[in-house]
DNA sequence: GCAATACTCAAGTCCATGCTTAACTATTCC
DNA sequence: GGAATAGTTAAGCATGGACTTGAGTATTGC
């Protein structure tokens, strides 16, 4: 019952510093599931369930051969999140930062505006 | 002792709906707190708790002026959570989309890496 | 001055989520 | 085939954080 929206479930999964580190371990390449298990002080299972949670909501992607799952990071992944920013920075910005001034000098429309709708209701 | 970085704070704080509402609301002018509690189902206690952590990650400023304190958004306070997520699809994609583009041909440099380092160790 | 308004604070409840343990499955190596 | 390896799942505990209640403070209007 609970269709938490995209950016609901992107934030949830960043906002677990641990998983935020297994992004940084990722963006420098892919590893097995043992292998992003081993640097944390923590039980392989736990490391699953957050590999899973960052699976869930695209931010990483993972394929099992034979015995052993690899992940890696899924590149467009964070751009939802990032549209979102954007969105809300325009508008409220008016002393645009370099960021929105780039983005003001070249092409205003963003291009998903339905997510932010559906978000916010729960 | 948990001194938490910035975008831990600014994370935890928008990982929660209610937040975002507020600062969707607020993103269309300011309010005071009695204006922000009254849409939501909740008890006015609840909606400052809010608020004090939204102040307190710098998202939102306030100002109390005899018994009324107003809200508002403070227009830089996305900035860094941005920053940090540049930061993370720039090296990681190689398929740069219109925003990494955009970036990429103006200026490379991020501006604040320091927070990315005290980050990430809790 | 005193009642109403607007907010503030502290304590307590409740639930979601991170983590563990323990069992289980599938694959590889000898 | 059997042991070791790599991962998976389920159940339960523990903590943090959202929310409530109930009391308190400061300001305004009459």
């Amino acid at each position: 019952m609970l269709n938490y929206s995209e950016i609901d479930s992107i934030l949830r999964a960043l906002v677990e510093p641990t998983r935020r580190q297994i992004l940084e371990r990722l963006s420098r390449g892919p590893a097995t599931v043992s292998q992003l298990a081993e640097p944390f002080g923590m039980t392989f299972a736990a490391v699953l369930q957050h590999l899973q949670t960052l699976e869930a909501c695209g931010l990483i992607r993972s394929e099992k051969i034979g015995r052993v799952r690899t992940c890696r990071i899924e590149p467009g992944g964070l751009a939802p999140l990032a549209d979102w920013i954007t969105e809300r920075r325009i508008p409220a910005e008016r002393h645009l930062d370099r960021l929105g001034q780039i983005l003001a000098e070249t092409d205003q429309s963003p291009k998903k505006n339905q997510d932010q709708e559906k978000d916010e209701q729960q």
